[in-house]
DNA sequence: CAGTGGTCTAGACCACGTG
DNA sequence: ACGTGGTCTAGACCACTGC
């Protein structure tokens, strides 16, 4: 980053970096805050050094850190606080809860939550989540079955796809111990922090044992919804199928 | 707007204005261009003016305006083009076509669309319809339905109510002799600019009739999404029910 | 070459949170 | 009172576009 950057902003004219491969400075800086996130430098939900700080660190002008930090508040890396600081974003506070689940209840009352794991083990990847999931085939992935229900009622069916190299102590019993959404799990115990996540939704016809779970007729429709979710530099790491019951329920989107 | 900004920025530290309703000068400037582009003051596709002069107009420096836009083209309502000048969004270039549609094929190929107009008519709203576009029950609603068609397989059955009030002269005919983007129409026939929208999916089963129409079995689980679309000023301007065919398409969405 | 948006800096002051 | 992010300005230079 320093070769591009005027030591004396008045003194040269003759840096020629412009032709090949140019990225502004503060692109620059983003990629070392980046890189900060991903190597764990600061931790999910603790503050990063002040503006005036980074900026001397990088020996870039605070308006510079500032537009690089701003980028990474956009895409919710980041959380700023006026008076406070610049935290990393995390899973577990309330106010980003469930940042990922888009069903809502029609009538727009929150509702109780709980979950239930059906299943959890180690098994061999097929060949399209081990695609997905940028593994090779038969690599070790964790498979893991849940069941969530509102006020009581068994609404999603979730059917989960883990690296098996990244969640190793990962078993259904301390599944059943944790409470909270599984992103909090994965990111305190981990250390693996779900940034943006892809979603592909279609209707379907629910299976004879699916509608048994879901408590549902045989063959109702219902929402399947393909996520696959990704950490810092988009590496996928979790693929999800959910089976949504949404007799009570919708999927909310907003569109820009 | 004057009233907040310091005419010799280094001259006054009394100015009172802090305490009650403080808006950054920035936002200010945001509401104005908001306005100019909601009273048409420039037209979708057209350039609005450059920074500079915006600055001078405005009496604020171009850092503030730059500011303002930032937000706008963060929003999609206006889209800067680096040597150009910033443009009003618009629903007729092909880079933005079809801006709200997230039904892609599963396959990822892009594909040949037609739209049948099945009816359109003038009705009253009925009391949902009427809550949703903010009119009074009863007031008239144009009721439009298509089928859209992806290679020549029917895909989605669109049911769409307009204000009246705001599409006068709309019409079956004038629908069939329209080719491209609905929205498209509407901006340059109505002077409507769809802007955002909020969606709310759910898995239905298909009517008899909804069967026929889009040539699947009876009962099939279709998409059922409800969009209401909003121009400037968060003003509802259209309601649209549709139900999508999911066998070789899916809806796509993306969770930051 | 002129005009547009894009980057970068430096410095002042404001609003907010905490001690 | 102090430190944080938030706003605003002014000015320089860079990159892209079109004449």
């Amino acid at each position: 980053m320093s070769d591009t950057h005027p030591d004396d902003p008045a003194s040269d004219t003759d840096h020629v970096v412009s032709s090949a491969a140019y990225s502004p400075l503060y692109q620059q800086i983003k990629g070392l805050l980046l890189q900060g996130l991903d190597r764990a430098e600061w931790k999910p939900g603790e503050a990063i050094p002040s503006e005036l700080e980074l900026a001397a660190r990088f020996q870039v002008s605070q308006g510079t850190v500032r537009k690089a930090i701003d980028e990474l508040a956009a895409e919710n890396l980041l959380i700023r606080r006026q008076g406070k600081g610049t935290f990393v974003a995390t899973h577990h506070e309330a106010r980003v809860r469930f940042r990922f689940l888009r069903l809502t209840s029609d009538d727009g009352q929150p509702k109780m939550t709980g979950s239930q794991v059906l299943d959890c083990r180690r098994v061999k990847a097929s060949a399209d989540i081990a695609h997905l999931l940028d593994l090779r085939a038969a690599d070790a992935v964790v498979n893991l079955r849940r069941l969530l229900s509102f006020e009581q009622v068994p609404t999603i069916l979730d059917d989960i796809w883990l690296p098996g190299a990244m969640f190793r102590g990962l078993t259904a019993d301390s599944l059943a111990r944790y409470r909270g959404p599984l992103y909090g799990l994965f990111e305190s115990e981990f250390g693996v922090s779900m940034v943006r996540a892809e979603e592909k939704i279609k209707a379907v016809s629910a299976s004879a044992d699916q509608a048994k779970l879901l408590r549902v007729a045989a063959s109702s429709p219902l929402l399947q919804v393909e996520r696959v979710s990704f950490t810092y530099g988009d590496r996928p790491v979790e693929v999800r199928r959910g089976l949504y019951v949404t007799e009570r329920f919708h999927y909310k989107n907003s569109l820009n």
